[in-house]
Formats: structure tokens, sequence, C-alpha cells
DNA sequence: TATTGTTATACTCTATAACTATA
DNA sequence: TATAGTTATAGAGTATAACAATA
């Protein structure tokens, strides 16, 4: 019988894990959740309808409306009505929400750096040549939140 | 600011999450989690007493003793107390648990299989030397059942 | 006293599905 | 009627911490 760390999935799955749990880390100091700074993170390049979002986290709308509630009511984002009196509502960054971005970006492109920093340029664009085309062969369904 | 996408963390976070809900489907169907499946393949290879599973699996004494009982009630493992009426208990697969590892090693190999097989074996052999650069270097802390 | 295992409790996250409001 | 968003409920999974038993 084949040992776990004969397949590729396994030692993807440990990095992978590591990498989420070293991000997850940084978060926590600053009271906000993966989950939490991916829906803020797509939202910085397009404000978004909570549906779509809903469709873009790969979450049900009543998960996200729960998420956009916290959001909101940590001043991140605004959830305003739609022009009309619409029920409809846009859900878009405050400017904290977009500073909050911009720092943890920062967090990202470091953990990003401190993983995977120290190989060669054309072993990374490799990596993630590969990884693209697995993605794009399986069909991306969602943005990794979990 | 960087998108989410130029960070190898991200397209290693999708390949990773794409694979575990992959094996998450196989295993649903057979009323086994991911969690106990690990726990299940661990004991595989050698018996082990309840605090060392947990560490191994980088979880509670809490949870793994749930973990235990629900394995020990599908009668997937056995709890025998050590010689001496000790209250130390060793955890071994029953002979069912033993033949439920081997199905699922081999949904693993498949699995696997389908989201790397189309790989030269010299970029696997790569990707793995690489991985487990990287978790060698960050230090191993326990077999990624999350 | 230190270690091992169990239990009760609580918390987080999410899905489901019923409900409300709008188009 | 179909769609968008909310809410109540329930379930899974885990940590924490108090507890019991053992060495």
């Amino acid at each position: 019988m084949s040992r776990l760390d004969s397949h590729v999935g396994y030692w993807l799955r440990c990095v992978a894990n590591q990498f989420s749990h070293a991000l997850n880390r940084e978060l926590e100091d600053k009271g906000v959740t993966l989950t939490e700074w991916i829906a803020l993170r797509e939202l910085y390049d397009t404000d978004m309808r909570s549906s779509a979002l809903a469709e873009r986290l790969g979450m049900t709308r009543g998960a996200v409306s729960k998420l956009a509630r916290k959001l909101a009511s940590n001043l991140m984002i605004t959830q305003q009505a739609s022009a009309g009196g619409s029920r409809a509502q846009m859900l878009s960054l405050t400017d904290d929400g977009r500073a909050v971005v911009r720092v943890f970006a920062v967090i990202l492109d470091q953990a990003d750096q401190e993983f995977f920093g120290h190989l060669e340029p054309d072993t990374r664009a490799l990596i993630v040549a590969i990884l693209r085309d697995i993605v794009r062969r399986r069909g991306l369904r969602a943005v990794p939140a979990d």
C-alpha cells in the first residue's frame, strides 16, 4: 500500500495548510478571519452585490449575509440600497476597509516571500504555471476562502 | 497593490482545496471524514496511544477522544487497556478498519493520479522535492488533517 | 505530582430552508 | 413568479478547561 507522503497532493496540502495557518495567525491578531479578508480583497477591485460575492467565495447567500453584517458593523464596508428604494444592495469598501486591505496585502506579500521567495524565478513561474493549469483543467469554482 | 493570484500561495491553496474537496466527496459517500481516514491511515502502520495520535494529527486530546470513540463504535478500531489494568489505552485497527484503509488508499492513489498524473515524472519529482523542502524548512507539525 | 484520557461546555463557521421584500 | 437578501435553526468540528484515574 502506498504511503501518504508518496502523493503530490499530500505535500501540496502540507504546504498549503502551513501557509493558511501562517496567514491566519497574522490575521487573528487584527481580528479578521481569512474569509473576511478575501471578501474585502474582492471588494477592493470592484463593488459587488451580496449574491455576487457569495458566488465568488463559494458560499451561500445566508453565510455572506452574516459576513456582510459583521464587516458593516466593523465599518469595513457599506451596504447601500440601490437607487429607487430597491432592496438590492451594493457592497462597497469604506476608506477604513480599503486601508485594511492594503495592510493585509503587504502581509500576504511577505508571507508568500517567506514561503517561496527562496525559489528561482524560473522555478516559481513553473510551479505557478502547473498549478494554474490544474485549476484550469478542473475549473476554478471559487477563491479559496477555507 | 499586488493581485491575489500573483502569489504562489494562492494557486497552491486553490489546488490543495480542490484536492481536499475531491477527497472529501469520495469519503462522504462512505461515511468517513478526511480526519477520520487520516487517523486510520496512521494507525495502519503502527498502533498508537490516543495522546500520540493527537500529537500526529495536531489535535487536542479531547478532540481525539471523541474521534476514537466514534471509530470504535464503527468497529474500525479497538481501544485496548494496557496490561495490568492500566488506564492508558492502545488504539489498534480492527480487520474491518484495515480493510477500509486499503480501500481508501486506492481512492487516494486515483485522486493523486487524476490531479497530477499528467505531469512528467521529472516535474512531479521536482515539485515534491520543493514542497518537501519547504515543509522541512518550516518544520512539519502534523499530518494535514484539515 | 505529572500524565493520560474523558467529559461538559462553548464557540465558530456554515448549510438549509423558511421567510420577506422587490422586480 | 423569479430573484435578492435575511433570519432561525441545526449540525459539524474543534478548543478549553475541569475532572478522574493512573504512574
